[in-house]
Formats: C-alpha cells, structure tokens, sequence
DNA sequence: GCTGATGGCGTTTTT
DNA sequence: CGCCATCAGC
C-alpha cells in the first residue's frame, strides 16, 4: 500500500482522515472529489473496518466502477470486492431481491426500464379510453416518477388535493387511476420500474423496523457521491440508513446541480446541517483542473446563484488563453469552424484528436458537426443516443431471457409472443391481455391455462400456437437452475427462432442485428466465465440482474482510442478535455415548448431574442449587415460572418445566468438601416429565400400560413412571403413567424409551421428597443 | 401483417 | 429536417 495521504492537499487529507461522525464535503469542480471519497474508503478499510460495513452509493456504474478499481488499487482486490458500492438502483435492487418476500414479490422481479414502462403506460391508457395525445405516455410516465420519486404511493396520491388540481389544469383528470392501474399491473407482472427500486427500498425500511435495523447495523460507514443530484426518495433511504451510526460523509457541490429536472433536490445538501447538526464541513476549493480565466468565468456566472454553500473556487493554474467566442451566420458555417481550429490547434499545440471535445445542448444537434468533421477526415466518437441494450434486437433477445427467468413479466411476454412470427398477431393479444387484467392476473397465467385461453375467446388453431409458445418459454425456465447462463442463453437464442431471422436475407441490417446478438452472446460468455472464476453463481438469471441496470456509456471500445469527443453538455460532467468547444449556443434562443403568453416586453426581459426579419427588404439589410465588420462590447464580429473577440464581463453578467446564448444589441444594428433597428435577427439564421434545406412540411404549410399572417397583419402576402419563414433553431417548432405592425402590448399570433391549422395565439410582438 | 404516405413534433439523463 | 406513430390499402 502506498502512503496516499502524501498525495493529498490539506483540504483533501481533512476529508478523508476524519471519519467518524456526519460529514459534508463540499467539492467544487476539478477539486480532486473523487480521489477523496476513494482514498477516505481506503483509510477506513486500512483502519481495520471491513468492507462489508461501508456503503458507497453513487449514480453511475461507470462512478461506481472507477471508484472500486482506485480503491482496489490501494487496498488490494480482494478487500475491495466486499465493499457495498455501487449506484443507489444497484444496491437496492440487491437489497430487495433478498428481502422480497416480505413485500410480496418474488426475489427474481423483472426491473422494467423506460421503455417497458412507457409501452405499458400507453396500454393502459388506450384501455381506460383515453385520449393519448392528452395523456402522452411520457408525459405519464414523467408524472408518476416524480409521485414515486415523493414517495407518493398512488392512494396517496387520490388523496392529495394539490397534485389533483394540477392534473386538472393540465387536463388529465385521471392520472391517479392512470397511476393506480400502473402500479397493479406491475405487481401483477412481479416488475418495479427504476423509481420503483427506491420506493419499495422506502416502503420496506418504513414498514419493517427490523429489516431497516438490520441495514442500519451492517452499514457502519455511508458514503454518497454527488449529494446535490439525489431525489427526495433517495434523500430518504439514505437518511434512514444513516440513523444507525451517523457515520454519513455527503460529497458533492451545490453549484453542480444540473437535474433538478429530473427530481434532484438541491436542497438536500443546502439543508444537511439541519439534519446533522454535529457535521463537519470540508471544502475542496483548489481546482486543479482548469485555467484562472476558466475558473473565474465560471465563478462569475456561479455567483449569481441565490442559494449556495459559500465557498471560493481557486486555481493556481496559469491564467491560460483567453475564452472565444466564434459566431457563425448557419450552423454549417459553424460545424466548419470548430473543424477547422481543431486541426489548427492540434497541428500548432501537438495536441491530439482526444484532447479535444464539441459541446453541445442536446443530442441531436450533433448531425452538423459529425459531418463537418467528417468532411475533414477528422475521427470522432459520439456519447449518447441509443445505447446497445436498447437496440431491438438486444431488447428482444433479452426479453425472452427475461420471460424464463420471469413469466409473469407482461411486457417481455408481449415483445416475444409474436417475434419472430408464430401467427399470433393483435387480436389474440389482445382479448388474452384483457382477459387477464380483468381477472388481475398476468397474460401469462391466462395464456399458459388451456381453459383460460378457450374462455378469452381464443380458436383452437390459436390456442395451439400459444400453447406452444408456452412450452417452448417453460423449456427455457426449466432449465434456469441447471445450466449456466451462456449455454442457456445460446440456445434460447437460436431455439427461440431469433438468430435465423438474421439468416432470412442478408441485408447489411441483418448482419448488423447478429453481430450485436453475437456481443451480447459474448458478454454473457465473459460474465459466467469470470463470475465462475471468482467463486460467485453463473446463471442466466444472475447476468439479466446486473444487465436491467447497465447502460452502455461504460464501454469505452479500444478503436476509440484517438478521437475527438461530441457529447451533451450534461454528460461532459466530471470530465476533462485540452480544448472544448460549446457549440451551437442559438439554440436557446427559443425556448422549447413554447406555448405560452409572453408580451414583447416580456421577451425583451428574457432577452431570448427570436426575432424575425419580416420583409425581403429587411431581410436583405440583416443579411448584408451580417457581412460587415462591427462591434459589440469586446466581441469583433468579422466578415464575412463570424466574430472572435474577448468574453467580457458584460457577457458573463448576463442575468440568466448559464449558458444562454447572447446575440448583438442595438449597438450593432447598423444606425443607417433605420427600419432594420427594430426588429432583430440571430446570427445562425436562415431565410427561406434562397435556402433549399427547409423542410417538405414548411413547403406545404407555406401557403396557407401566408395567407392566414397576411390576413391576420392585414398586408399583402407577397410582402410577407420574402422575410416571413425563417428558421431560427433546428427543431422544426423554431419556425416562427412574427407579425409586422404589432406592438408589445398587443396579441399576436404566433405560427408554428408545423403545427398545422391549430396555431398559437400568443401576445407577441415586435421587439421594441428598450435601451 | 407489411408498406408507403402523411402528420406530428422535437431538452438536458441515470437507473 | 429526421424520427416515429398511425393508417389506408393491399
């Protein structure tokens, strides 16, 4: 063992040698977090507590699993190995499967993800007749997480005037049954949905003192990394836990909070010295991971927080280069730009691909850069997006091991039944699934009771093919126990029909599907080899337990080696890069889901600038504005349409604070285009003139929108047709049309291309120039 | 059931 | 645009 106290500043070594008691360890970015929390483990482990007693609950596997190989490092595998550490879905999932019994489920619950919970979401939906574009699964699903997530069971919810009003307002009156229906048909199913892992964890600890006991002793010492991100439900599992010993030690940084859309509560680290008087506090302020000039921008924008835990993010960094900021006029122009400076910046500073990371705000705004990179040959690795065990035929393959291991399981019953084809097509589903769920059973207790199925309605040719479906599924389940799980798994593979389905032609789809059945095929091989290995069970059954947690952002494949990183800025979290690019900044322009009344002086207030140039005359003074030479503040906007200038004050004060996007103000609005001041444009726009991206629906919705604004503006169509489209944003929703002569305090209409005749009624306006 | 046309709509993310 | 859901029509 290595003396790593030695490798620690002072701060650092505070945190991690003072064990004992309720501890808060606040961690601004790059301050060395997580060497903390390992090393503190190791010291206890070295201090002769065992590792049994430590609980170290993170939110990622890929956290969990780097923490446990530093540790492992330090003090050696075979102590590490017996560390309760892992995500708080993990660990709780192995906490319920062994005291399942005692809530009435058997210890093999299927764990529904997303997918699963939305698919059964909609069926409940249709079923109770109801409207789902009104109740959008997702949307659904959203609500009742965040109910669980408030450890508000679904009676409870009945019950809760506040949540049943809001669901009035939001015109599903229902949802409680909604819930309440959902969660039957789980139970029946013997599944929990992720949330379901902490309420049940919730619901155990709350109704079984003895059990809650038990944890309390065995867990002598708890750890939780990123405090700021945990959910109410997590907050209290975990409060719970610590009342045994009070050795609880929270890391985690409140102005790290990023999602609070998802249920965290930042309050839950502001107020644990409520909860633990006798804390102490420890704050890791030197970061070591960035520049003085990165640092102080962010502080800059991070101290206009409200509510924060005080605290003074250093670095002893050199000041380093100053931020960019790079405007582009289209978003290919800027694609262009980033490739082209990181093949400066990697030629003139001998950096390489993997230095270098674009990002951006969601998802699908990577398409631009990927092919200007492309373009430039430059090789690059995407995060995000969908993730291998979310490819159909991954879902569908591990549906049918799901089914052995579970029968109950109703949404991998669906999934499989019919895949590949066996003839048994909706309408039998259906009447089975109806059926069951009047007698609150599961599809598979109907299907696999001969005088059921003849009761639901089924023909006798149907009956058979079901019945031998069945026999095929209780094959696979029979042999659960006695095989081991690549063996298993391999054979219901290709017994179950599913790998001849890729032999059917040999399309490059096709070969793509078995290769990714074959990985999974391997994966399940590494897993019972190693599992035999280290002396622990090897069945399918124990693979598919480790498998409904696992995403795949930990497979980090040994060809992306060399690559230049494009990710969300969410999930950059915790990393570090040499050169970063955020990118694609316009889009926050335009708040998505904008549906609401705002008045022009309301937008001014935002300052979201999404304005138009309504008539080809304006239009045209933007555009050959655009080209020319100016300046803002200390931003030099060149030509033909970009600026690089110094990031100033004035954009750091900026009073939403985060990453908002920042456009030109009045001052760059050329003085001479008198008509052109009052109405503003954002670099990054693109005129339907001229352009021939625009969509096929923006080309037949043209017309009639045309006339409806004309009519509505009283102008001349022809007049509104030159400036009147114009794309501000990629998403299709950004397409606004603005209209001529209304004034802040008036309504106006506001049209979204896309959503056809029923268009929004918003008071709107042109922008008056408030300076 | 499969296929192509049509319409709708588009955050951030982990488990 | 691009993906997905739906539905008409075979």
């Amino acid at each position: 063992m290595n003396n790593y106290l030695e490798e620690l500043n002072e701060a650092q070594r505070d945190a991690v040698v003072n064990t004992e008691g309720p501890s808060l360890v606040i961690a601004g970015a790059g301050s060395g977090k997580t060497r903390v929390l390992t090393y503190r483990i190791a010291h206890l482990l070295k201090n002769g507590v065992p590792p049994s007693s430590i609980l170290a609950l993170t939110f990622t596997n890929k956290a969990a699993r780097e923490m446990k190989e530093r540790i492992a490092k330090i003090v050696g595998s075979q102590t590490a190995r017996y560390l309760w550490m892992g995500t708080f879905h993990s660990i709780f999932a192995r906490i319920l499967r062994s005291e399942a019994e005692i809530i009435g489920y058997p210890s093999s619950f299927t764990i529904y993800d997303t997918q699963d919970t939305k698919s059964l979401l909609k069926t409940i939906i249709k079923s109770m007749k109801l409207d789902d574009k009104t109740y959008k699964p997702g949307l659904v699903y959203n609500r009742i997480s965040a109910a669980k997530n408030n450890l508000i069971t679904p009676t409870a919810y009945l019950q809760n005037t506040q949540i049943r009003e809001a669901d009035q307002a939001s015109r599903m009156p229902r949802l409680a049954e909604v819930y309440k229906e959902y969660a039957r048909r789980c139970k029946n199913a013997s599944a929990m949905d992720f949330d379901d892992l902490l309420l049940q964890t919730n619901l155990l600890f709350k109704n079984h003192e003895e059990i809650l006991a038990k944890y309390q002793q065995r867990f002598k010492y708890i750890l939780v990394d990123e405090y700021q991100d945990t959910n109410f439900s997590q907050y209290l599992i975990v409060k719970k836990l610590a009342l045994g010993h009070e050795n609880i030690c929270v890391v985690g940084d409140d102005a790290q909070s990023i999602y609070s859309f998802r249920g965290a509560k930042i309050e839950n680290i502001l107020n644990f010295r409520k909860d633990y008087p006798e804390f102490n506090t420890y704050k890791l302020e030197q970061n070591y991971r960035s520049t003085q000039t990165i640092v102080d921008a962010a502080n800059s924008l991070i101290e206009k927080n409200k509510r924060q835990l005080p605290k003074r993010v250093f670095s002893e960094n050199a000041e380093g280069e100053k931020i960019q900021v790079i405007g582009a006029l289209t978003d290919n122009e800027e694609g262009y730009l980033v490739a082209n400076e990181i093949i400066d910046t990697r030629m003139n500073h001998q950096h390489r691909f993997a230095d270098f990371a674009i990002l951006y705000r969601t998802n699908a705004q990577s398409r631009i850069f990927e092919e200007a990179l492309r373009k430039r040959n430059i090789p690059y690795k995407i995060y995000g997006g969908l993730s291998f065990y979310q490819r159909k035929e991954i879902k569908d393959l591990l549906a049918y091991y799901r089914l052995a291991i579970n029968v109950k399981d109703d949404e991998a019953f669906k999934r499989v039944i019919n895949y590949p084809a066996r003839g048994i097509g909706n309408t039998t589903m259906g009447r089975l699934e109806t059926y069951a769920v009047q007698n609150n059973q599961s599809i598979w207790e109907i299907a696999s009771n001969p005088d059921e199925c003849q009761t639901a309605g089924l023909n006798a040719g149907t009956q058979r093919k079901v019945a031998e479906f069945i026999h095929m599924i209780e094959g696979f389940a029979s042999q659960l126990t006695s095989m081991e799980a690549y063996e298993l798994a391999l054979q219901i593979a290709s017994e179950s029909g599913m790998l001849k389905e890729f032999y059917k032609d040999k399309t490059p789809e096709n070969l793509s599907r078995y290769e990714n059945v074959q990985e999974l095929l391997n994966a399940i091989q590494d897993f019972s080899l190693n599992a035999k290995e280290e002396g622990r069970p090897n069945q399918l059954n124990n693979f598919m337990e480790e498998v409904a947690l696992l995403t795949d952002q930990d497979t980090d494949k040994e060809e992306d080696f060399d690559k230049v990183t494009l990710m969300t800025v969410h999930s950059s979290k915790g990393l570090e890069f040499k050169n970063v690019f955020i990118v694609g900044l316009e889009e926050n322009l335009f708040p998505s889901g904008f549906s609401g009344t705002l008045t022009g002086a309301e937008l001014e207030e935002e300052r979201r600038l999404f304005y138009v140039a309504l008539t080809r005359a304006e239009e045209n003074a933007w555009l050959s504005f655009a080209k020319q030479r100016y300046r803002w503040g200390n931003l030099e906007f060149c030509n033909p349409s970009r600026f690089i200038g110094e990031i100033d004050e004035q954009f750091l004060n900026l009073k939403s604070g985060g990453l908002q996007a920042h456009l030109p103000r009045r001052e760059s609005v050329p003085p001479a285009k008198e008509e052109a001041t009052t109405r503003r444009s954002p670099m990054g726009i693109r005129s339907q003139q001229g352009n021939e991206h625009l969509g096929k629906r923006l080309t037949r919705m043209n017309e009639a929108n045309r006339q409806n604004a004309a009519a509505f503006a009283g102008s001349d169509p022809e007049e509104i047709q030159a400036g009147m489209f114009v794309e501000h944003q990629r998403f299709g929703r950004g397409k606004v049309i603005a209209i001529e002569g209304t004034m802040p305090d008036r309504k106006a209409k506001v049209f979204f291309p896309n959503a056809g005749e029923k268009h929004l009624l918003l008071k709107f306006a042109k922008l008056k120039i408030v300076e």
